[in-house]
DNA sequence: ATTGACTCTGTAGTTGACTACAGGGTTTAC
DNA sequence: GTAAACCCTGTAGTCAACTACAGAGTCAAT
């Protein structure tokens, strides 16, 4: 049986105090009760909760969506549907941020490929006069 | 030629008119001159800064950076090798953010396969199941 | 001469996830 | 019995890159 201070939780599951008061007003963890003091006490299972909540968050989700997520954990006898939509919508937002990322990697190492370093000068970069040069937008697969 | 007025320029760029002040507090865009009224005129060089600050942010640089390359291509007799090594650090930057991105998405995708739907209850979903676990971090390469 | 569209400066709000006070009250250790 | 270490609420600051005013001045057209 628990009965944690908060300053004890925060020092146990490695986050600061001020971030458990906020993960509090967003809805994410409350303490078990209070003492007449008004100082927060938790039970064990904030531990978890802390846990679950880290866990979401490496794999991509916001507060708001872990919110989501702890709020179907507690109905366990809903259908599991809204969890896998949640996750494959994650999946594909992780997607598109990883092409988008992809893209600008092609482009910039294309340019840096080509570029002299201590052997030139700027005006003979091919990066300043990519983002130099009118026309339309850098493009990846221009590569020839 | 030029003489653009900044509504006349954001219009013809495409940005903001408010982005366009904010430019300048950065500065990364300066009007040629300002009429008595204080109004700022714009060459036709504020264009192409403006397209240069664009592509330099579709690749993948910060304002700060921005104004480090624009800084350095207004030296074309200094060498590239400070432009080169901006864009390794960049590459570098993407690179490991791809990774994190990937790590994620390898992780979340083993469970969404395994998430039941519509078929199961969240109390067998294995997603929830992960979150909820004791025991160590989400590990990607787990899988057997 | 007045309306409407434009511009100016300066400041504050937005997003997300914290982080840091200020100004109190409480508990614990000596 | 007092000082350090803790806790409380409430508000404001941080980061980046904008975005949105408020309150005032200017310009073009009627």
């Amino acid at each position: 049986m628990g009965n944690l201070t908060i300053g004890k939780l925060a020092r146990q599951a490695n986050v600061g105090v001020e971030t458990l008061r906020y993960y509090e007003r967003r809805g994410l963890i409350e303490p078990q009760r209070r003492t007449d003091a008004g100082y927060r006490l938790y039970g064990d299972d904030a531990r978890q909760r802390l846990q679950f909540i880290r866990r979401a968050q490496a794999l991509g989700f916001s507060l708001d969506e872990v919110a989501e997520l702890l709020s179907l954990s507690r109905r366990p006898t809903a259908s599991a549907a809204e969890v896998k939509r949640l996750a494959q919508a994650k999946i594909a937002d992780i997607e598109t941020r990883i092409r988008d990322l992809a893209r600008m990697k092609t482009a910039l190492s294309e340019l840096e490929d080509q570029c002299p370093g201590h052997a030139g000068t700027t005006a003979e970069c091919p990066i300043l006069a990519a983002l130099n040069q009118s026309g339309p937008a850098l493009s990846d697969g221009g590569g020839k």
